[in-house]
RNA sequence: GUGGCUGUAGUUCAAUUGGUUAGAGCACUGGAUUGUGGUUCCAGAUGUUGCGGGUUCAAGUCCCGUCAGUCACCCCA
């Protein structure tokens, strides 16, 4: 008989990538709780014109989009932000501001897999809604980073690239691209970073066409700082708002972390100001996470205007990073204290125990079929016990049972009525 | 959607380049061990070599197809 195979592009979690997945999600929420964050949440599947009033018709393509028996186009959610901006458009103005909410999702995408993207996986989602201000920019860059922190990695492990989609589409205007070009250029600069430099430069002269105008963008594009940004034109508003958004990093503490990147673009998607996204910092990886703003849509779900900005990180690319850093730690304890019986005396002499323990919200178990000593030490093992008792024996006929620390192996001999007290003392 | 590489035991990989009965580590099960685990020693079980066809005296090995995995392109919300 053939064993049947999960579906393209999911995985399967056994207790050891559970375990895995606990220690990230344990590791976001508190950061995010940390941070002031509220946990939400929204149905796995939408109508499919959530998405599509979104993004585009186009978008069902890589969807898992089909029609329930009602005849609805549905689909299972690829993204969380359209059903946090419905959610929010609800509320409509009963909600009060800033919301600050986070989600982690499952989430689905009809995509051919590669390194770091499947087809169904989770993200963190965190969001600010209601302020206008850099100030929420800051502090979501802020929380991402710390986020990063918490799951052990430093400044020697990734960095946040930050740039605006306002800065690009005021700096090219202001040297006279014409409006309709915008997306085309920005779909040239998002490969920047993977093309090679003639090859960049080929391109993006065949998008805009006239000589005078490409050699004053691409000389924007060379830019690496923002100081060199401001030297080039009159000022911007949102060069102001990216210099304030770094002073305000710096005053966060997070300074080492955040550079200018003029080649983030973020896709073609909504985003209105300031974007960023999280690479490694060999770059080896696809980006850990990725967010900025966007002002307009939870107005174009039909909510009243309500500025925001979040971000995403998704848990296969970290998961990457984590492992190969080497600081996802190991299965905990699946049960603190085994209780090991002799055979004379199974399995009677376990279950009161165990049970006094469990009653105590210690997690115990004992072997379920009668073994020798030496065999339930191994199973002990297996469940990665703290302590072994064992029960029966010449303890039991002196009233007590024997305690075996499985770190140290060390044995202390203590009476039975004592044993709750002991184990409370020392787990 | 396009292309590269890879499919052998539960798993990671061998198999003298086409040659006799496809092997090993790990893991698993049992034993050494009927009162003490992790280390050690012994034994055991597991295969339609992804699937289908072709070439050949002979195919795990070569060819075609197909499915799956993986990586890159496209895209990346």
């Amino acid at each position: 008989m053939e064993i049947p195979q999960p579906p393209k592009g999911t995985r399967d979690f056994y207790p050891v990538q559970m375990a895995e997945r606990e220690q990230i999600f344990a590791s976001w929420k508190k950061s995010c709780i940390k941070y002031g964050f509220e946990e939400f949440d929204a149905p796995q599947f939408e109508h499919l014109s959530l998405f599509t009033q979104k993004s585009g018709p186009e978008i069902e393509k890589q969807l898992y989009s089909f029609m329930d028996k009602g005849e609805r186009m549905i689909a299972l959610r690829p993204e969380m932000t359209p059903s946090l901006a419905r959610m929010v458009a609800t509320q409509g103005a009963n909600l009060p501001k800033p919301v600050r909410w986070f989600s982690i999702p499952r989430l689905f995408r009809y995509e051919k897999m590669q390194k770091g993207r499947l087809r169904e996986f989770f993200q963190l989602n965190m969001d600010i809604l209601g302020i206008e201000d850099v100030s929420a920019d800051a502090e979501l860059i802020a929380a991402a980073i710390d986020m990063m922190r918490d799951l052990g990695c430093d400044e020697s492990d990734f960095t946040v690239h930050i740039s605006s989609r306002k800065l690009l589409e005021e700096l090219f205007l202001a040297h006279g691209a014409p409006a309709e070009k915008l997306m085309d250029i920005y779909g040239v600069l998002d490969k920047k970073h993977k093309l090679p430099a003639e090859v960049f430069s080929a391109e993006l002269a065949s998008v805009i066409g006239d000589p005078v105008l490409c050699d004053a963008i691409a000389k924007i594009l060379a830019a690496t700082s923002l100081d060199e940004l401001s030297t080039m034109g009159p000022d911007l508003k949102s060069v102001t708002d990216l210099n304030r958004l770094f002073v305000l990093l710096k005053t966060y503490g997070v300074q080492e972390y955040a550079v200018f990147d003029i080649g983030v673009i973020r896709g073609l998607a909504y985003y209105t100001g300031i974007v960023f996204e999280i690479f490694d910092k060999k770059r080896a990886m696809r980006a850990i996470a990725g967010g900025g703003r966007y002002d307009n849509l939870v107005k174009q779900y039909g909510g009243p205007d309500t500025p925001a900005v979040g971000f995403a990180a998704g848990d296969v690319v970290l998961a990457d990073l984590l492992r190969e850093k080497g600081v996802l730690k190991p299965q905990p304890p699946r049960s603190l204290v085994y209780i090991a019986c002799l055979e004379d005396h199974y399995p009677e002499g376990a279950i009161s125990l165990v049970q006094q323990l469990r009653n105590n919200d210690i997690s115990a178990e004992f072997s379920l079929k009668p073994l020798a000593l030496g065999k339930q030490f191994k199973l002990a093992n297996a469940a990665r016990a703290l302590y072994v008792v064992v029960t029966g024996g010449d303890e039991e006929t002196r009233g007590c049972v024997s305690i075996k620390d499985m770190t140290s192996g060390e044995s202390v001999e203590i009476k039975k009525e004592d044993l709750l007290k002991w184990l409370k003392e020392h787990i």
